[in-house]
RNA sequence: GGCGAGUUAGCCAAGUGGUAAGGCAGAGGUCUGCAAAACCUCCACCGCGGGUUCGAAUCCCGCACUCGCCUCCA
């Protein structure tokens, strides 16, 4: 498996060292989900892991829940729910989504809830090792303290400077030491989501959790580190600098692997936006393998922007296919070496896809096997396959974590 | 400022060195009392300029233009 990486730019391959491939991509911040840019996203790591499954290399896929954050706690406030209802509810949904779309579950579906001690352990590690300082109850990340902060954006501190005060940012609060510093631990404000922390009590800052579900559940190293290509800055950029200034091993991800944004009536699809085709409603009126194949005709790097004319071409497309496809008895045979080698290629669906139309076609056998490593039922009957996605784990009852949230009203 | 994607017919789009898939729209035809549907046929100087090669949409160099992302965000 050969994939692009942001840090160098380069087609990379994968294999090369021992031990299960470890994978975490980011995951959703449960407020409103689920659009068809997530979709994109977690589709693109499916057949990611369905492709390196069916080399028979073992994976360990991590893919986390940001529960604690900003927009969650204003969102409760205006629905009038606590923050961990939300979440809990819009996660659910989630997996509901994605399981209809045939995505297979994560083999870890951490949530940062759920991991206040370790990311209070990590903050502590980096202020022992002088990488963090506190400041007005806060603990701030001293980016200064290492010495490629922006390697992965490729961005040189002038730039990430001004592209912070073009963003509205605030460079210039007075709390940090430099403009680029950021948060880890925060003082938490009336209402809002609260623990006990050697800094009192608070709640984490953007970009640590993820740092901490990482370490937690992959070791110092990661073997692909994906996400939407919008959390390159700082998101991903900060997580370098948190994980290898504790860990001391670089590079913290081997590839990073970043999936290109989606836009829709003229503007990237985001919640903010307001501009959301929803998964959910699409689901209505199309049926899942209709969806799955019109993402996988986009390379996951590349931008693109949807119209609906594009899901009807490409229920046409699924449903010749689906006509045409010959009954198979068993599940008869491997994909065919054209489809893995797109694949491997840097994933590349949109030519695995084209396979998979000439072997239905021509009548191959093998169309069955690559269509499921593709993720398409393709007329199966709800088999095994459809029900292996039920197993999304629920990622919120696990009482050996110590919540110790209180009312927050 | 950086990074990325892209530029192929009216539109979408495949193509990964051997004289351009497919879809939509359009034109003509078969069929039909008329129409629709279905089926058949037709419709491309591959952004520009160099280079490599027997041969380039495809490889190399340069240029132009479009779009996207960059401390809310997959």
């Amino acid at each position: 498996m050969r994939l692009h990486n942001t840090e160098t730019g380069a087609v990379q391959p994968l294999e090369g060292r021992d031990g299960p491939i470890r994978i975490y991509v980011c995951g959703i911040t449960p407020y409103d989900t689920t659009h068809l840019g997530h979709a994109f996203t977690y589709v693109a790591f499916d057949v990611l892991v369905r492709a390196l499954r069916a080399k028979a290399i073992k994976v360990r896929y991590v893919q986390n829940v940001t529960d604690v954050d900003d927009d969650i706690i204003r969102r409760a406030r205006e629905l009038n729910t606590t923050w961990d209802r939300l979440a809990t509810k819009e996660t659910a949904l989630f997996e509901a989504d994605l399981a209809a779309l045939n995505v297979h579950a994560p083999d870890v579906f951490p949530r940062a809830s759920q991991t206040i001690p370790r990311i209070i352990e990590l903050v502590s590690k980096l202020e022992a090792q002088g990488h963090a300082y506190r400041s007005d109850g806060n603990v701030y990340f001293r980016v200064d303290s290492v010495t490629d902060y922006g390697r992965l954006s490729r961005l040189s501190r002038e730039a990430m400077v001004k592209v912070s005060g073009e963003r509205g940012a605030d460079p210039a609060d007075p709390r940090k030491r430099d403009p680029l510093d950021f948060v880890l631990w925060q003082r938490s404000a009336p209402g809002e989501p609260l623990w006990a922390s050697p800094w009192g009590e608070g709640r984490p800052g953007w970009h640590i959790e993820c740092s901490a579900m990482a370490l937690q559940h992959l070791g110092d190293q990661i073997d692909i580190h994906g996400g939407g290509s919008d959390l390159i800055f700082p998101h991903h950029e900060s997580e370098i600098a948190q994980s290898e200034s504790a860990t001391g091993v670089r590079p913290f991800a081997r590839i990073w692997a970043h999936v290109g944004m989606l836009r829709y009536r003229g503007e990237k699809m985001s919640k903010s936006l307001r501009n959301l085709v929803l998964v959910r409603d699409l689901l209505q009126r199309y049926d899942s393998d209709s969806i799955r194949v019109l993402l996988l005709r986009h390379h996951y790097r590349e931008p693109w922007a949807y119209e609906e004319e594009q899901l009807q071409d490409a229920q046409e497309w699924t449903r010749a296919l689906q006509q045409r496809s010959k009954p198979v008895n068993a599940e008869e045979g491997a994909p065919p070496p054209a489809v893995r080698e797109a694949l491997e290629d840097d994933l590349d669906t949109p030519r695995a896809l084209d396979v998979l139309r000439q072997l239905v076609e021509g009548g191959d056998a093998r169309w069955r096997a690559t269509a499921d490593l593709l993720g398409l039922g393709l007329g199966k009957a709800s088999s095994s396959e459809m029900g292996k996605t039920l197993g999304w784990p629920a990622p919120f009852h696990d009482p050996s974590n110590d919540r110790r949230v209180r009312p927050a009203r």
